[in-house]
DNA sequence: GCGACAG
DNA sequence: ATCTTGTCGC
């Protein structure tokens, strides 16, 4: 009485898929469940211009250590377009592929782009996380929904994203004069732990660890320089 | 109706 | 997102 079924996202309306985000975000979960957080992955995709294939990837990282542990990589297709308010119908499909080859899941996994801030509460962050039943957070480098008062120019200086007077998440400065990148939980992780943790994977970018590995990675794929597949990382290589 | 609009 | 050269700053 409260499974619904997950269409082809390579055949569903967009009236379709705002009915689905609206089902789905009724099961979002924003209360923080694991206790200690061990291991943090980074989730993306690439793909080349005016193509449907799509390089998908998830790296998983040690936390607060941010050394890279292993990455899951896939090469997929997909026929859902990018459209704002919609990007989990394009890219979740592939991520769960590499999601499915991953042997030992990482604690949480951070998505590159909104959680709940979005309309529908149904950012990719959030629809990931829920498809995959795994704590999500989303990282975006843009604003999508929400305001945000300005925060300082420093490093870590940070301010609330609400809208209608609701907290959905945080704007992050995450290098002192540089723009902010967008916290918000995606799924079963709260708003206030979702800042805490993004703010421990900073390290000399304005990206985070995770994503910005992620995003590295999947462009390794797609640039022929990687294979798909699981792949451990032995030692500390300094590949980036 | 108009403007905004993650990746 | 991807493409793409130079350039400014630490």
């Amino acid at each position: 009485m409260h499974n619904l079924t997950i269409p082809d996202y390579n055949k569903i309306t967009v009236t379709e898929a705002t009915s689905l985000q609206n089902n789905l975000k009724g099961r979002l979960l924003l209360t923080t469940g694991t206790a200690n957080i061990t291991t943090i992955a980074g989730a993306d995709i690439s793909h080349n211009k005016y193509e449907e294939t799509v390089y998908a990837g998830i790296v998983i990282l040690s936390y607060p250590g941010m050394a890279l542990i292993s990455y899951s990589l896939i090469q997929s297709t997909t026929k859902f377009p990018y459209i704002p308010g919609y990007l989990g119908f394009r890219e979740v499909p592939a991520l769960l592929q590499a999601w499915q080859q991953i042997p030992v899941k990482p604690n949480v996994v951070v998505l590159d782009g909104q959680g709940i801030t979005h309309p529908r509460r149904m950012g990719i962050a959030s629809h990931f996380g829920l498809l995959a039943e795994t704590a999500a957070i989303g990282c975006a480098k843009n604003m999508l929904f929400g305001e945000y008062p300005a925060l300082g120019n420093e490093k870590f200086s940070y301010s609330p994203i609400t809208k209608y007077n609701e907290l959905l998440g945080y704007a992050l400065r995450t290098k002192a004069g540089v723009k902010p990148v967008f916290i918000s939980p995606g799924h079963k992780i709260s708003v206030e732990d979702s800042l805490t943790i993004m703010t421990n994977c900073v390290k000399k970018h304005r990206i985070p660890e995770p994503t910005r590995l992620a995003h590295d990675y999947v462009n390794l794929l797609r640039t022929g320089k990687l294979s798909a597949g699981f792949h451990k990382v032995d030692i500390q290589e300094s590949l980036f």
